[in-house]
DNA sequence: TAGGACCCTGGAGTGCACTCCAAGCAAGCA
DNA sequence: TGCTTGCTTGGAGTGCACTCCAGGGTCCTA
């Protein structure tokens, strides 16, 4: 049995996927320039260079004079890391994980425990911004009933 | 009527304050160094003068010799602010908050709607993350799918 | 009154995640 | 054939949020 990544290829249940990734072209006819891959993923293309050479993108696959074409598989590549990104994760954790896939199966252990090491930090980090919102609100509210006293101390 | 930041003294209903900023003293008695600030806040001391510089901090009381006094409303502004900054609000920002509050009753107005649009980076915050916690979950299920089929694998 | 811990300042340095640049090659079109 | 547009590279530059340093003053305790 084999554990790749392929399993990314399913986007179907992504929820609240940036910017809308839709035009695909179907798989066999999947060769993006890198600019295709931009307008695709809200990257640059400098972004994209950059993400290579600092090895957080398996060896992208390139025409017979050199140019960048992406396939389906890197577009989903991209939309994981891009979901990571969002989570605040290190580029370099980010790399290590590209790492291990690259890596092989025997990994398979690591990845799981970083993907669930990722998953508390989520929730540790969804708790913050609830707590965050608490004292907003409590703001929000404070100056609300501020602007009514001031509204009626006008009409008064 | 006057509105005022004596309302950030109430931190009753802070939720998951991060390092615990028990011990406070009384008011009146609340004459803090920079380092028993910093050990409340878990800011560096550093950090706390660099806050000051740039105008993230109201002035801050000194002794006779210099040294920085901080008060427990001091205190209360730095608990606002770290909230402020885990939602990933720019330093510039907070900045634009700490003078309109400085200006005045004014720019009453400005602050409700600056916290307002805060509130609403929060939820889409949280909204993201959920997003990611999805992916997540579908990839650790299926990591745990795998571990179990190779498992059953060696048994078999 | 000596020593060590603490505090002050302006300015320089750090780490991260990009972001851009210069110089050159390649493809499509008038 | 020239022009425009897009792609290539290594390396340098940017902006943010700290973080540290040098050189000096202050506080406290024995």
């Amino acid at each position: 049995m084999t554990v790749t990544e392929t399993e990314t290829t399913d986007t179907s249940a992504d929820i609240c996927a940036g910017p809308p990734q839709g035009n695909r072209r179907p798989d066999g006819a999947d060769r993006y320039t890198i600019s295709e891959v931009a307008a695709l993923t809200g990257l640059t293309a400098h972004t994209l260079r950059w993400y290579e050479r600092i090895g957080l993108m398996p060896h992208i696959d390139r025409s017979h004079t050199g140019q960048r074409r992406y396939s389906n598989r890197d577009l989903d590549w991209l939309a994981l890391v891009g979901k990571l990104r969002l989570t605040g994760m290190p580029v370099a954790d980010m790399v290590r994980y590209a790492e291990l896939v690259r890596a092989g199966d025997h990994t398979y252990t690591e990845r799981f425990e970083l993907l669930k090491e990722t998953r508390e930090d989520v929730l540790a980090r969804i708790a913050e911004l609830q707590g965050t919102l608490a004292v907003l609100d409590r703001k929000i509210s404070f100056y609300a009933d501020a602007g009514r006293a001031l509204a009626s101390e006008r009409t008064r």
